[in-house]
DNA sequence: GACTGTCATATGCAAAAGGTATGAAATTCG
DNA sequence: CGAATTTCATACCTTTTGCATATGACAGTC
């Protein structure tokens, strides 16, 4: 294909100046040239675009054709070459960022998310909610760009790991449980109710935090229900089924029937870390985590 | 430094094969002076389009942007380079046409149109009727880009004109008009009939040649009214006006209580003619004209 | 540890694009 | 009517740049 972009540039300006001269200096080179790179590339269509007037130039059936067909493709590569230059400054692009259920009730999470948002409106932030197993293979798969998880998983060599933020654990208690009513609760007051819990596979990191700060307290908690959802955990609760101990954030779902207490003593923590793969910083995953303050 | 055709079509050979060595191969050059044409386009754009890897290259976000952006770019200037061949041969294109209404009822011109249609079906073939003077001038002003119409109009020496028929005029009379009995008629007489014609605005070229014969024949027709259309005169003979003279392809046109004659001795004629511009012989025009037997 | 496959670098040559000078033809204007 | 102007085309030369060849660096593989 011996028609290229320029020659392009240089046909569309004599279409539109109808005059050899005018349109050379249009394009910034002499008018001879021009002249033979308009006629190369009839050359090499192997048809007339231009009849030769005394007064100028003027388009041939095929050079109508030809322009009709062309007219955008200049624009077209200056469009993409900005949107190149934007992809690279991660303005524009796809970003999938998977958070567990409980980052997602983190307000450095929301923050994160709403200044990504309000400073690169054109990048399509996708969501997705997945627990920390899952988000942990996600990333190592690709499925995800970015990840909020609990922080502590094998496997993270690969990854770049950020701790954001870490905040005590609350116990969870039907509202109307004695132990509720001096505003917090020492775990070892709990240590005959049954606990709802996240089971292993949803939830090792947050589980294994808590036995342990029940183990500190001398005893080891009896598992009254496993769930999936620390949502669902909350709601169990509310029904009366035993109590369970949530990261702090989880307070802001507020459930008719349920207490949060604050922890006495060795309360377990909860640690909230946005993970990357380590060779993939591309600008999106860049700025977003410049954005996490 | 601009970004042109051949980067695009290079870019796009090792964004798809992910790997400079063969891309290089598949657009038939080497690999070196293809790693430079990559960079160099880097450089022009500002942004790293491939991540350059042990085993290939992979795209950046900026390369996946501009991929998407320029996919299509080389197919278009393709299609751009088929479709001027196409029109060169005037296989496609717009072809205007006028024509007189009585040229619409001559076998030569409805046979033309249909042999041009069904070898040139991708052509647009705009139908105009009009009369003879009004594509005189559109034919100058480039309304037209062919005409049929009847020839001998001043101002044709900007015009290329080919008669294509000549046929005699036939009278037109009331079917119980007594001149119709033995099936053809003297002009002289109808010296004495109202004559139904074409004003001179509308048909010049028509009434000078029925005029002239009238003198042959003696006398000097007495207008009974002027009309615009040459139907318009066929249906006020039906209503009993007059009489009138047509070029015999209007015979065609069937109207009860009409008898179409031949004219004894010196009968007028009726030259048509297919007209165009004189420099202007497109590729539409030349195979319009090549299908007029 | 040699081999293979990756992309990058260096250098020389050839092709192509651009510049300058000039020519031919037709219109415009004094 | 003829000179000036304007149009695009031609000829020749210079500069740019695209490509090939040879080679290097590096890493994964047998």
């Amino acid at each position: 294909m011996t028609v290229d972009l320029r020659h392009i540039a240089y046909f569309l300006a004599v279409a539109e100046e109808q005059n050899f001269t005018r349109a050379a200096e249009r394009v910034g080179i002499q008018q001879p040239p021009l002249s033979r790179q308009i006629r190369d590339m009839e050359e090499s269509i192997g048809a007339a675009l231009f009849r030769r007037t005394r007064k100028g130039a003027e388009l041939t059936e095929a050079g109508a054709a030809f322009r009709e067909a062309v007219r955008h493709v200049p624009d077209q590569v200056a469009h993409a070459i900005t949107e190149a230059r934007r992809a690279a400054r991660g303005e524009v692009g796809v970003l999938r960022l998977g958070y567990t259920t409980s980052a997602g009730f983190n307000p450095v999470v929301a923050q994160a998310i709403r200044s990504f948002r309000s400073q690169y409106p054109d990048v399509d932030l996708t969501l997705i909610e997945a627990n920390t197993p899952q988000l942990m293979q996600g990333i190592h798969a690709g499925t995800y760009d970015l990840v909020f998880l609990r922080p502590g998983m094998a496997g993270g060599e690969a990854l770049r790991e950020r701790v954001l933020s870490e905040e005590q654990m609350l116990a969870v208690l039907p509202a109307d449980h004695p132990a509720g009513i001096q505003g917090s609760v020492d775990l070892a007051d709990l240590r005959d109710e049954p606990f709802i819990l996240l089971s292993h596979a949803a939830g090792p990191i947050l589980l294994d935090e808590i036995f342990q700060a029940c183990r500190s307290a001398g005893f080891t908690p009896r598992i009254g229900q496993r769930v999936s959802q620390i949502t669902s955990a909350i709601n169990l609760v509310a029904n009366g089924m035993g109590v369970s101990v949530v990261p702090a954030s989880m307070r802001f779902l507020q459930v008719p029937g349920v207490a949060y207490l604050g922890i006495t003593g060795h309360a377990p923590l909860a640690r909230l870390a946005v993970a990357h793969r380590r060779g993939d910083s591309g600008p999106l995953v860049r700025n977003f985590l410049a954005g996490c303050a």
